[in-house]
DNA sequence: ATGAAAGCGCTAACAC
DNA sequence: GTGTTAGCGCTTTCAT
């Protein structure tokens, strides 16, 4: 491996030229400049970002903390991120957290070691003590999906209340007359606020009761399992709100199995809008996030930081909107 | 943020001293020992890993060069990859490659100048001219799916000739008297492999023909298309063998779309098996690689390099299985 | 405008 | 057993 020395001596300057000429700091002849530039280029020299990392504290990595990149949701989210970090020649590391937080705290602790310079935190829960550590040891952080202000960090989430009452009014606007909700896990600030929409749009109807909403765990299983639940209380149903596209996929396959036609007997409809919504038959109706711009922005706004084009945190609420598909129809009724 | 010296100073001891019961190297009396743990612990103190890696020349860090994450087939491989670089204590850098060339080209020369440990290599194309590179500075690397015999690198791919045959053969079981292929990109090997395979089953017989194969570029798009292309000429089609999963889906949404029942009119087989092959109707049969077991391998092996707990290359080529859904069925015929 | 030298935090001879 | 010291490759004062 060639080393800035090396350079040096083949130049004929000091190692300290050599490192002006490559920051483009400080004065240095046009002419020296050149010589060093032509030297750099025969011996094929690339600085050793390690040694650099350790006098400049920056190692040019960001990491991203999501529970599983198989999640459609989550591999567009760390595409967009990627893709943004190497617009800004910046490396992203990618963690599995399962949701777990212990492998959270371990990944905190392992990234700092590493002198990440920032992170993207799209992982379910991050614990209050987590997130001290971070602001006490200066990581830049930025969270996806969590409840605004919490300080010392900045926050990037769809307007997930907003994006539920599209939902269910969509559901409404196709002529549904009762209309079920299954639900991600509470703990989820997503989930909860996708909840509280669906709820502000149908509480004091009629038809409405508590039963109507079940638990599906953000999951395709999840989503299967809510489907009996809800046939078997509600055999008049005729629309269901899924808190995400999984759940609404596993509840088309459960009623497919079921026999129950989509959308001629029930209307569903996803939320996230990821890719795969157009696999199924019929494809999915949805409510989507903006989850590439998330993404983009996230690491945009975490490199700024980074690199202290700014030291302001931010609060975004970005719009979701509806993409219909064919899993719900305006019933003749 | 505390340092060795700290560590030393408040033990009373020398960094050289400390150094040794971090890394477990050279003798260290049990009562010094004690006394700096506790330090350590009093201080919380973690050893900076960028100065360590300085000197060590080794970052506990590998990178995947993929086309796209948001494929699941290479989220899948991503995940693996991921989980068991944790359970060796390695993180993974993730590079979207989009298959361009000079992407690849770039990637490999910031991960090198980072000092990553090593690489896996799931993107198409490597060029010659990459490989010696690697090979010339000692980066250790594993590549998927590409021909065997390269030298310098590792190999893991599946037996896709042997699971192409196994995908024509299951149709022919199921009755099929005219079966198709949509055929992957040829400068790829796996593409060019699976062709192969269903040649080797289908030449010869009388209802062969070449315009039975029709590319489709390994996309959704693509395997859309090639339908079209298909039923034009070969209206009395009653089998497609699709060479991976994603252009299945995308033949599956065409047939569905032109009322061509499947698999009562044409039965449908993938090759992959992807997870979201169950997210379609009918749920799609198809060959399934081992994806995660590939991921795995790849990363356990690439790590025992770094490691130098083996210095031999591997060439590995895992079978691959077929798994029977919905998309084809017998006829009765 | 350029060079000498002191770090950045850690490891590994080598000496005691 | 433990300490001293010379790097790892680069950046950054501080002289000149």
């Amino acid at each position: 491996m060639t080393t800035i020395r090396d350079v040096a001596r083949e130049a004929g300057v000091s190692v300290a030229t050599v490192s002006r000429v490559l920051n483009k700091k400080g004065y240095v002849n046009l002419e020296t400049e050149a010589r060093v530039r032509e030297v750099i280029r025969e011996l094929d020299y690339r600085p050793n970002s390690v040694a650099r990392s350790l006098t400049s504290r920056k190692t040019g990595t960001i990491a991203m903390i999501l529970p599983d990149i198989m999640n459609p949701f989550f591999s567009e989210l760390a595409r967009a991120v990627e893709d943004t970090a190497r617009s800004r020649e910046f490396t992203v590391i990618i963690c599995n957290s399962d949701d777990l937080d212990v492998r959270e705290k371990s990944y905190i602790q392992v990234l700092h070691q590493k002198y990440i310079d920032g992170i993207i935190f799209a992982s379910s829960t991050l614990s209050e003590e987590d997130l001290k550590y971070m602001v006490r040891h200066h990581i830049p952080l930025v969270v996806l999906d969590r409840a605004p202000g919490q300080g010392g960090c900045s926050v990037i989430r769809s307007k997930n209340a907003e994006g539920a009452k599209l939902a269910v009014q969509h559901l409404l606007d196709a002529g549904c007359r009762k209309i079920a909700h299954i639900a991600g896990p509470q703990e989820l600030i997503t989930a909860e606020e996708r909840l509280k929409g669906y709820r502000e749009m149908v509480e004091g109807r009629a038809w409405f009761e508590e039963s109507l909403i079940v638990p599906g765990h953000f999951s395709i299983a999840g989503g299967k399992g809510a489907i009996q639940a809800l046939l078997e209380f509600h055999p008049d149903l005729d629309g269901i709100f899924a808190g995400n596209d999984l759940m609404a996929v596993g509840a088309l396959k459960a009623l497919h199995r079921m026999g129950v036609k989509v959308p001629e007997e029930i209307s569903l409809c996803g939320f996230d809008g990821v890719g795969a919504g157009e696999w199924t038959e019929p494809e999915l109706t949805t409510v989507a996030q903006p989850i590439y711009e998330i993404g983009a922005r996230a690491a945009l706004h975490l490199i700024d930081r980074v690199q202290e084009k700014t030291d302001q945190m931010v609060d975004l609420e970005l719009d979701t909107h509806l993409i219909q598909r064919d899993s719900t129809r305006r019933r003749r009724n």
